[in-house]
RNA sequence: GGCGCCAUGGCCAAGUGGUAAGGCAAAGGUCUGCAACACCUCUAUCACCAGUUCAAAUCUGGUUGGCGCCUCCA
């Protein structure tokens, strides 16, 4: 199995520090909104690797947090006149709805960081006692950038250059800071906003130190894979690292994982530019589980747009799994034959060679584009082959592996047995008598009063089949 | 200014040295009362220029065009 490594830029051969275990952290979103298509990728492409990884037999411990105390979660609490707790908890409910929605499994562990500040005041003490932090005249608590010597690693930034490009920010203030690269780890409270007690003052910890204090505590002091969206590379990750690094003396973690960014109508995604989709949105018009398909329809490096046009083409190929394998059910339920014969066999091996491609194609750092793309190729081959003529147990077959190679995925393709009502099936006896009785008006004004109601009809030479819309 | 990414058929998207996967859309056909589904057929020499090589979309240099980060952000 190979990951791309941002630390290395490197695809590298993923060793365990544990075998047959994995630590992996992702960073969560931070909880003052619905969660948009772009806090999705991430969510989806992530819980595919850990899929994936579970699939190979490794037990992931697989940790993802909620940022539940920041700058927006606080101005919304006050636009509302509500204790900020309030904006965070109802945002994580809504959020755990949209990751059950595109079938993101919930994590290991979700930790808040509300409910971190201990361990976040203890890391911050050892920092300031190994000398990588200081404190300011008001109680804020600073990271001594240039104490830390791999300082730019993960981003591949040079310390120097860095501060060049913030000249501006020099004139700008905050002249407590022995360096304007030095970045806040705890910083004091605000006239009602919420706060802690701390040695240094009353107040709240910065961005950073959260998710290194997190990750410590979740999955211990070295871990395997840290991942997140790419613009989390440079400031947030590159502190993470030197935080945990240096205030535990050891690799923060081997791997580092970055999602490209999603942009709308080829543009970046922002509020004032309009150009905002929450998943919350696209679910009204949308199975997202059809959001599942096309986030994984292109390489999780690769940047990728999303536009209603791509979206109806990604819901297109999606139905075709779907049907395929609703196809083989309904096959399964109307063929006598049990047991597989020796022509089957010879079909099925063929198709086993499908598993093997699409395992190749997630080796490759996760290809989902190309595993996709194998999942097509199974199901023509089904297609092709799978008539009333086979046995149950060979249709049975290939009906499972389309299965589980969605289930890899994420990606859910077996319709669940919904119940007609009487009426419906009454209009659907209805009509094949009318057919049968060559009354075709009849009939196709019962379809489209069925369509109506959200049921579409299909005549195979099977029979009549229905599906919703 | 610094760091990095990308450019493949109408659209999306794999492929990183041996003569271009897959999906969507369009077209023709089979099936069908019609429609839908499914199946069959059909559409590219890979931005441009130069070079390396027996061989390049794939490596090197350059040109043009797009994008991201460097600031809260998935």
């Amino acid at each position: 199995m190979k990951i791309y490594n941002t630390l290395t830029r490197k695809k590298e051969e993923f060793i365990p520090i544990e075998q047959g275990k994995v630590r992996m952290y992702v960073c969560g979103p931070t909880v003052y909104n619905y969660i948009h298509i772009g806090n999705a990728r991430p969510m989806v492409v992530f819980d595919t690797v850990r899929r994936y990884m579970e699939h190979k037999g490794y037990e992931v411990n697989y940790v993802s947090n909620f940022t539940d105390v920041d700058d927006k979660i606080i101005k919304k609490s006050v636009e509302e006149g509500v204790d900020s707790s309030v904006i965070s908890e109802r945002y994580i409910e809504e959020c755990k709805k949209d990751m059950e929605g595109l079938n993101v499994r919930p994590a290991t562990t979700h930790p808040k960081a509300t409910e971190e500040i201990g361990g976040m005041l203890d890391m911050i003490n050892t920092l300031i006692e190994k000398g990588h932090a200081y404190t300011g005249a008001d109680g804020t608590v600073y990271f001594r950038t240039r104490s830390f010597k791999d300082y730019g690693k993960l981003s591949h930034k040079n310390i120097d250059d860095l501060q060049g490009g913030n000249r501006s920010l020099l004139v700008s203030g905050e002249e407590q800071k022995e360096d304007p690269l030095d970045f806040v780890l705890w910083k004091p409270k605000k006239e009602g906003e919420p706060y802690w007690e701390s040695p240094w003052c009353d107040g709240r910890p910065g961005w950073h130190i959260e998710c290194s204090v997190m990750s410590k505590k979740y999955l211990g002091e070295e871990i395997d894979i840290h991942a997140g969206g790419e613009d989390l590379i440079f400031p947030h990750h590159e502190n993470e690292v030197a935080q945990s690094e240096a205030a535990n003396g050891k690799i923060f973690s081997r791997y580092w994982m970055h999602n490209a960014f999603l942009s709308i109508d080829n543009k970046k995604m922002s509020k004032s530019a309009g150009n905002f989709f929450t998943v919350r949105e696209i679910a009204e018009k949308y199975d997202l589980q059809a959001v599942r398909f096309f986030l994984l329809s292109a390489h999780y490096r690769s940047p990728l747009n999303f536009s209603e046009e791509l979206m109806e083409a990604a819901k297109n190929g999606y139905d075709r799994i779907v049907t395929s394998v609703g196809n083989l059910k309904y096959l399964m339920e109307n063929v006598s034959a049990e047991t597989i014969n020796e022509r089957e066999e010879e079909l099925l091996k063929e198709a086993a060679s499908f598993t093997d491609k699409f395992d190749a194609a997630m080796e490759e750092d996760f290809n989902t584009a190309d595993a996709i793309a194998v999942i097509f190729e199974l199901v023509k081959f089904a297609n092709q082959n799978a008539s009333a003529s086979n046995s149950k147990g060979f249709l049975k077959a290939l009906s499972d592996e389309i299965i589980l190679l969605s289930d890899i995925c994420g990606l859910i393709v077996e319709r669940e047995e919904q119940m007609l009502d009487s009426d419906i099936e009454k209009l659907i006896e209805e009509r094949q008598a009318a057919r049968k009785n060559k009354d075709f008006a009849r009939a196709d004004e019962i379809r489209n009063e069925l369509l109506q109601k959200g049921i579409i009809l299909e005549d195979t030479r099977e029979g009549v089949k229905w599906k919703r819309a």
